[in-house]
RNA sequence: GGGGGUAUAGCUCAGCUGGAUAGAGCAACGGCCUUCUAAGCCGUGGGUCUCAGGUUCGAAUCCUGAUACUCCCGCCA
């Protein structure tokens, strides 16, 4: 697979240890901090100068001279305390340049060994509709699966719908009640959140509606078949909410990546038993728990997790461990990720360390929780609007669709009203995808309309910009055929480093795909983008002499196709013109 | 009470696992459209990386402690 950094981390690494006699080394390889510094630096000498105990300048010297016969670095250069400040010989990036701007040519290559990986993420409770809460795991997840499969991994996609539990009770007594007036009832349904709110409140103030609630829980749980008529309504339309907020988002779910916790019933039964013959079953004050010697609660007191309710209901670890024992024994995943927001944390945890115990998921099978933050309000406190609900998904989708195309119709008023509907579609899914997207999802964020709808500077029209001046060039190019016969060039430095980054596209998904980090995507193609348009505004392309501007259009044509992919891979649609 | 997370420019955030002078965007100010799309480019200003110690050639990054905010911790999901 081409990776300039591992090639180059190899490269120094064994240099190291031929000239230290040592094994192992690591050359330490990163990008280079500043542009005197090169393109790549190597900081691992210094390291390795202490350990053997001597001189990093003198260390330094020696690596230097271990990697003197190579294709990829023109000069190195030793500085301060003991960095190796690597320069790439020019040949090399053109030559590769020439070789990734063939249209044939896929700029990913497979992974040498290709993984079974299991992808939960999305996973809205059917009760509500999505709020934009629901954004981040939906487009995190959806990212990363998209990544995978493009390094070459298998993916299942698994959507772990929450249909199932006392909730549905309360939504279903609601609905009996309105059944007599089917056309009321679609209505009804066509706003969730008002629903849900209209049956909580019911819930919570009518002692009758609530004992109806309570015994409507029960038959579903028991397959009264007309209680699950009524609650197969009810999940088939709320599921339709969700289709068409993936529609808009341009998710890849279909309802055959449909996993519901429904699914998971039969099998509760079973997960319990398990547990038991496995020992690791105790009931405690009615309750039957796992306990692990790992887990500590209040004052140092061994902390539960309950798997089965005293009055014999099951509970959410109970689902997670079917879930799990699905997807590592008949799925037969080596990887399972979780996209799940970040105060689950614990329960994941308790609930791998179970599922190793009772050898529901093998060591070989990988368990990760892909944690992401909270949305916080501007005040930093968790987030709600002034009434206390949430922003609905689809309402900041349209929201943003409207603003772009106002943008749209105030910057390009000459293209057709049709032409301007497409591009404020793409133009305002992207920008909140992206604003999303680009944030490290470890930590909270701040849910911000003006930041979650700007179409400026690090914004995913951006990105889209450059793609579409890109795309202006080439279609107003007329020579293309004499592109075939001259080679790539550097002529100038805006060049140099647009094809460097191009190269490092690689790279980056690999990381990506490791760590789960789609914001390291963003970052990468913020730069590249950034790289495009002070290239754009210091080459000329269309006007250079033939040659340059046959080499110009390789480099435009290969930073098309890195923009493009990249953005695919966020989940981002491109435009030809904007 | 215990545990997890976060704290970086006026605001929103990066910082690729310990590297050299801490970076972007927004906001502010100043320049650049008869030249491939100005949703752009160039420039200026803006920092005690919460605080106090420690580890070492070198710390925003690792360790200890403190403060603030936040999340989780037995029958919700």
């Amino acid at each position: 697979m081409f990776n300039i950094k591992h090639a180059l981390e190899e490269l120094l690494s064994a240099a190291i240890d031929e000239a230290t006699g040592l094994s192992g080394s690591n050359g330490n390889v990163i990008y280079a901090t500043r542009p005197e510094f090169g393109d790549y630096q190597a900081n691992g000498v210094m390291a390795v100068a202490k350990r053997a105990k001597t001189n990093p300048r003198e260390l330094a010297a020696k690596v230097l001279a271990a990697i003197a016969e190579n294709e990829l670095i023109e000069r190195a250069e030793i500085a301060g305390p003991g960095f190796i400040n690597l320069f790439l010989v020019d040949d090399y990036l053109t030559r590769w340049g020439e070789h990734y701007a063939q249209n044939e040519q896929p700029l990913i290559e497979p992974v040498a060994t290709a993984q079974r990986i299991v992808v939960d993420y999305s996973s809205p409770n059917l009760a509500k509709e999505m709020h934009v809460g629901h954004l981040r795991g939906t487009i995190i997840g959806d990212c990363l699966v998209r990544v995978l499969e493009a390094s070459g991994h298998e993916v299942i996609r698994q959507n772990h719908v929450g249909d199932w539990g006392t909730q549905f009770g309360m939504l279903i007594a609601h609905m009996e009640s309105l059944q007599t007036e089917n056309d009321k009832l679609s209505l009804q349904l066509s706003d969730l959140e008002t629903f849900y709110r209209e049956a909580k409140q019911r819930f919570d103030n009518e002692p009758g509606f609530a004992e109806t609630a309570r015994n409507y829980v029960v038959k579903l749980q028991g397959g009264d078949e007309d209680c699950l008529q009524a609650w197969r309504m009810f999940i088939d339309t709320s599921l339709g909410h969700c289709e068409s907020v993936y529609e808009l988002l341009g998710v890849t779910l279909s309802r055959a990546d449909l996993k519901p916790e429904s699914y998971y019933n039969p099998q509760l039964a079973h997960i319990i038993e398990s547990l038991d013959d496995k020992g690791l079953l105790s009931i405690s004050e009615g309750a039957k728990c796992v306990f692990m010697d790992e887990f500590t609660g209040k004052e140092g007191a061994p902390l539960p997790t309950i798997v089965q309710k005293s009055d014999g209901g099951y509970l959410y670890a109970t689902t997670d461990l079917a879930a799990i024992e699905y997807r590592a024994s008949t799925l037969k995943a080596d990887r399972v990720l979780y996209v799940v927001d970040a105060r689950q944390s614990l329960h994941f945890q308790q609930v791998f360390a179970i599922a190793r115990k009772a050898g529901m998921a093998a060591e070989s099978c990988s368990l990760e929780h892909i944690a992401y933050g909270m949305m916080m309000g501007e005040d930093g406190k968790p987030f709600k609007t002034r009434s206390g609900d949430n922003v609905k998904l689809v309402d900041l989708l349209e929201e943003s669709v409207r603003r772009a195309h106002a943008i749209v119709s105030e910057k390009n008023p000459s293209l057709d009203e049709e032409t301007r509907a497409q591009i404020a579609s793409v133009v305002g899914i992207s920008a909140v995808k992206y604003s999303d997207l680009s944030k490290n999802r470890t930590s909270d964020y701040v849910f911000d309309w003006s930041t979650m709808l700007s179409f400026e500077g690090n914004t995913a029209p951006y990105m889209l910009y450059a793609f579409a001046r890109i795309k202006s060039i080439l279609r107003k190019d007329e020579a293309a055929e004499l592109a075939g016969e001259v080679n790539l060039r550097i002529t100038a430095e805006e060049e140099r480093k647009l094809i460097l980054k191009n190269l490092q596209f690689q790279e980056t998904i690999l990381v990506v795909a490791q760590d789960g980090l789609p914001n390291y995507l963003c970052a990468y193609l913020y730069e590249l983008a950034g790289l495009f348009m002070r290239f754009y505004e210091a080459c000329p392309v269309l006007k250079a002499e033939p040659e340059v501007r046959a080499s110009r259009l390789k480099i435009v044509n290969l930073t098309a196709k890195t923009l493009e992919k990249g953005l695919s891979l966020l989940g981002l649609n491109t435009l030809e013109k904007m």
